[in-house]
RNA sequence: GGCCCGAUGGCGGAGUGGUUACGCAGAGGACUGCAAAUCCUUGCACGCCGGUUCGAUUCCGGCUCGGGCCUCCA
């Protein structure tokens, strides 16, 4: 039975959607000015696993990310490039989905993009101005003090907000709390960030974005909507105070948050200008390993980015890799190979049930490779493939493919048993030498000599 | 200033009111022609001070330190 924290409520509880066997998820993706970063990668692999788990243990998850594709940072990135919109938005895009792909993440089911769903963030906004809850006074605001529950998800009331004395006062706004819904547009903006509207032509607001597309895809109230730690306040907060003064309904279900990914003692983002992109990650460490470096951890707790912990983890998982090699199962889509009755995959599912505790699962991982090095047992094996292939890590390090033909290979170790029985060590280690040289690793055992690729 | 989170062995990182997390790194051993891989063995861990308890790393209170949010940020 899945269990779930909830960061609205503060509490762990059972998991049963809204609708038997379907869950809708959203999560809140990227503004596309620029590359994403290593704490991108973070979240991305936290909603990741809640996606590959919902699926495994049986639910049909429609899995929403959305796009912002247009933005304050976006005008102004495009027309430092000299670029338009579209192309910088198009162009991020691409590097993102690249980028991705490198971590093996599932593709979400609908990826929406702002621009397209303008006409349905107008209704939102008109409905906020039927409610009493919008107001034009420039650009459209919101009217915070006017929503009851203004302040639920992040704990705080108004009056602790403004106690920060950081939010700058506004004449325009009723509150300084007030958010921007609809914004007008300025003089010598490009006519590509305008859109006509009731209150004149101009953008939606951010937070409005992600409260009118979660609606038209996935309705009034979400099984789970999910971010980055970041955007519980004001973003989430603000969506809360949007949909569900609408919809007279909960926006979601269960509110979950990744924990952020810091650099030394700080947060990594691109305000402190101390991210890592995620291209240079991968291209360092590979896909794999950053992939295992996050699961290491849970997807709530705080993670350090450095170089050391970073290869910390491709060592731990150059072990699993290895099990994973030593007893090849048959070919086939490994995750449905695994025999849930079998006691590690019991654990492994009693983990991932209490709100997806990726570290103990990975613990059990290597308690089964363990096994099936001493054991040689083909069913752990396949064991530990399926399980593997449930948390996203692929076979290998790297799936390369031999410079070499296996015909030359064989050979070449056959050549090298002959040296060996011959004694003649100088010619085996020259041999052994220049298989390495193509990336191929021989690894000698009591029952023959095999290789792999590096 | 307000709200919130965290503090586990050299490092990373789970968890628990009394029993081995797990991994990496280190040390010793086995195997090997040598290596690699693998196996075996190994290491006074739970920030500080009180309290509750037969017993606390685990519950409660205080403290110290670290971090986040309060403005765009995954």
């Amino acid at each position: 039975m899945l269990s779930i924290y909830d960061s609205l409520t503060r509490e762990t509880r059972p998991f049963a959607p809204l609708v038997p066997g379907k869950v809708s998820l959203y999560v809140c993706g990227q503004t596309v000015y620029d590359a994403p970063h290593l704490g991108h990668a973070r979240k991305e692999i936290g909603f990741d696993i809640v996606v590959r788990w919902l699926e495994a243990s049986g639910y049909d998850v429609a899995y929403v990310r959305n796009i912002t594709d247009i933005d304050d940072k976006i005008i102004e990135r495009a027309e430092a490039n000299g670029e338009t919109i579209g192309a910088l938005t198009g162009r991020m895009i691409a590097r993102m989905d690249e980028d991705f792909a490198a971590l093996n993440l599932r593709v979400p089911d609908h990826q929406p993009r702002a621009t397209a769903f303008v006409p349905q963030m107008i209704d939102l906004v008109e409905t906020l101005e039927k409610e009493g809850l919008a107001y034009p006074s420039g650009d459209v605001f919101y009217a915070v003090r006017s929503f009851p529950g203004y302040g639920k998800l992040s704990g705080r009331s108004l009056d602790d907000l403004r106690a920060g004395e950081r939010v700058a006062a506004d004449a325009a706004k009723r509150d300084p709390l007030d958010f921007v819904l609809w914004k007008t547009g300025k003089e010598g903006e490009p006519e590509e960030a305008r859109w006509p509207s009731p209150w004149g032509a101009g953008r939606p607001g951010w937070h409005l974005e992600c409260s009118a597309m979660a609606k038209a895809l996935l309705g009034p109230t979400i099984d789970i909507h999910g971010g980055g730690p970041d955007l519980k306040f004001p973003h989430h907060e603000n969506e809360i105070a949007q949909s569900e003064a609408a919809n007279h309904a909960p926006l979601a279900r269960w509110w979950m948050h990744v924990g952020q990914l810091e650099t030394g003692r700080e947060k990594m983002s691109k305000s402190l200008g101390n991210f890592i992109t995620l291209r240079d990650a991968v291209e360092r460490f590979g896909g794999n390993v950053v992939r295992f470096f996050f699961l290491r951890a849970h997807y709530r707790s705080p993670i350090s980015y450095s170089a050391a912990n970073l290869e910390d983890a491709g060592n731990a998982l150059a072990r699993l890799q290895g099990a994973m090699r030593a007893v090849a199962p048959e070919e086939g889509p490994r995750e449905s190979g695994v025999d849930w009755n079998e006691p590690h995959a019991a654990d492994f599912r009693r983990a991932m049930d209490e709100d997806f505790n990726s570290p103990e699962a990975v613990a059990i991982l290597f308690k089964l490779a363990s096994e099936v090095h001493r054991t040689g047992d083909p069913a752990l094996a396949r064991q530990l493939h399926g399980l593997a292939a449930i948390l996203g890590i692929a076979r290998a390090a790297a799936a390369g493919t031999p410079g070499l033909g296996h015909g030359e290979i064989e050979a070449r170790i056959a050549a090298r048993a002959e040296a060996r029985a011959a004694r003649d060590f100088a010619e085996a280690d020259r041999i052994r030498d220049a298989l390495a040289a193509e990336g191929i690793v021989i690894e000698d055992k009591a029952d023959g000599t095999s290789w792999y690729v590096a």
